[in-house]
DNA sequence: TCGATATACTTGCAAGTACAAGCAGTTTAT
DNA sequence: ATAAACTGCTTGTACTTGCAAGTATATCGA
């Protein structure tokens, strides 16, 4: 097989990379995640706010709280949310000024809060979910057998630690 | 085994996602996929910021260039770097202001504009590639065998379909 | 008891983002 | 030839984000 001539600065990018990645093995696999995460996200946060009017990330505070069994203090809210804590009292704070949640002192520290799902937030959470949960099964799930979805459960998980925001 | 009660809110939950994913199958792999995205760019964009000063999304555009042979079309370089066409506008002028990239004419189209790599910018990227190739390889690559690498990168180019932005 | 340190949350700020509208150049149809 | 439709990129606007700093409460050690 002819060597295709590449030019300096692809060659030179990728004898860097061949330093430090053997190969390049497995590079593809990162790139994938990379571009599947960005396009599903993208289609499911289109679909949602289309259908709804909810944001995904506002969609994903209801959904927390309604698994924790209706609330949650902001600090846990935040990290199950994956995004920061200062994020999450500026969302709260719009969730509130919608009536899908309320705060609440915690009962036995001065300091913390607790945000609760309101009756409307379920309300709202319950229309929205199917639709969500439907996109991501059409999206994601029903593209993938057993196998399949039980490898990239168990090597997502494997490659992921802790780690929280400001 | 005894079946645990559920708050309302959450058995409800559970139910209607029950109707939309049928056992729940797959779930736990779309919650990991999320929780690894967030996690590993998150510690990804850290090193690499606090180690070379250059922003995750601008060594992706540098990346891209060079990758592409040294200069791209503004669309062909946002829909490869996953970023909107305004987004990419702004995020160029930055570089040019840097001195990593510069715009020009394209060839053919009157309208059209390529970007290119100066050598202050390749060499920039020869100073972060191995960084962040590093990080990629330890926090990710390493951990997964060859099987679920390929596992991986196949699930994951199926669920992808093109999605580009305004 | 009381100062030092840690934790929970909120706010000031300086970014960054995407969408929609706009402009300039290109293609197509008549 | 020329109007209409399209494309490629940039700008206006409104909004979001996370970090760092600030406030309030808790906890720990002397």
């Amino acid at each position: 097989m002819q060597v295709p001539s590449k030019s300096d600065a692809a060659a030179h990018f990728d004898r860097i990379t061949a330093r430090e990645v053997a190969g390049g093995r497995g590079l593809q696999a990162w790139d994938a995640l990379l571009r599947a995460h960005a396009t599903l996200l993208r289609q499911l946060e289109t679909d949602l706010e289309s259908q709804t009017g909810l944001a995904l990330a506002d969609f994903d505070v209801l959904a927390q709280l309604a698994i924790a069994g209706g609330s949650l203090r902001m600090t846990e809210l935040a990290d199950r949310a994956l995004i920061s804590r200062s994020g999450m009292t500026r969302r709260v704070t719009r969730l509130v000024h919608e009536g899908l949640v309320r705060r609440a002192d915690a009962d036995a520290d001065g300091r913390g809060v607790v945000v609760k799902l309101t009756k409307p937030g379920l309300n709202r959470l319950t229309v929205a979910a199917p639709i969500h949960m439907r996109g991501v099964s059409e999206r994601f799930l029903t593209k993938l057998n057993d196998q399949e979805l039980a490898v990239l459960e168990g090597a997502l998980a494997k490659v992921t630690l802790d780690c929280t925001f400001g």
